[in-house]
DNA sequence: GTCTAGATCGCCT
DNA sequence: GGCGATCTAGACG
């Protein structure tokens, strides 16, 4: 495990841009670099975890490092990186990937469409990401997480998160910018 | 380019 | 029974 993911969510979201997720399928790998993230803790009522622990949240609530993976509007997976404390109930979202490795892959796993992994749910459709993978540990050859760097013209910015109804005015959306 | 509605279902009130 | 940490196609101009 990455130390850094034991940290508070909104501390790890912005620290996560640029840094490498790599699934390996039986068609090949596909990498791609993470340019867009959204912090979610459980004092936030925009977060799934809010109301405490459930069945469907529960791996929210598990140690850092983890992959909390939920379904939405009846066709949907979108994916988060556990962080903090093991039982905080703290993720970060991976809301977009710019594919480094494996186009060719990705663009059939999307049914031949672009944008290839922009937004939570086209990124899951594009890395085959669904429910099986919830509670997955990232350091295993599957689907893995790696430390990453940015460019030199590269700067992190933030704003409001995207598609929520609370607390739509807190500013943890980060994303890169030049 | 912008805007709107429809798809589709598990979870929560 | 209502609605969501979404995506897409189609309408418009």
């Amino acid at each position: 495990m990455h130390e850094i993911l034991s940290k508070h969510s909104t501390e790890v979201a912005p620290q996560l841009l640029g840094w490498i997720l790599e699934r390996q399928l039986p068609g090949g790998i596909i990498r791609g670099r993470i340019t867009e993230t959204e912090a979610y803790h459980q004092d936030d009522p925009a977060s799934h975890s809010f109301r405490g622990q459930t069945e469907r949240n529960r791996s929210m609530f598990g140690a850092a490092g983890h992959a909390y993976v939920y379904f939405t509007y009846g066709m949907h997976f979108c994916m988060n990186i556990v962080t903090g404390p093991a039982g905080s109930g703290e993720g970060v979202l991976i809301r977009a990937l710019e594919i480094i490795e494996g186009e060719e892959l990705t663009l059939a796993n999307r049914g031949g469409k672009l944008p290839l992994a922009t937004g939570p749910g086209r990124l899951c459709q594009a890395l085959k990401i669904d429910r099986s993978m919830d509670g997955h540990d990232l350091t295993q050859v599957t689907l893995k997480l790696l430390p990453g760097k940015l460019q030199d013209h590269e700067i992190i910015r933030n704003g409001p998160r995207i598609g929520i109804q609370q607390a739509k005015e807190m500013p943890y959306r980060f994303w890169l910018g030049k």
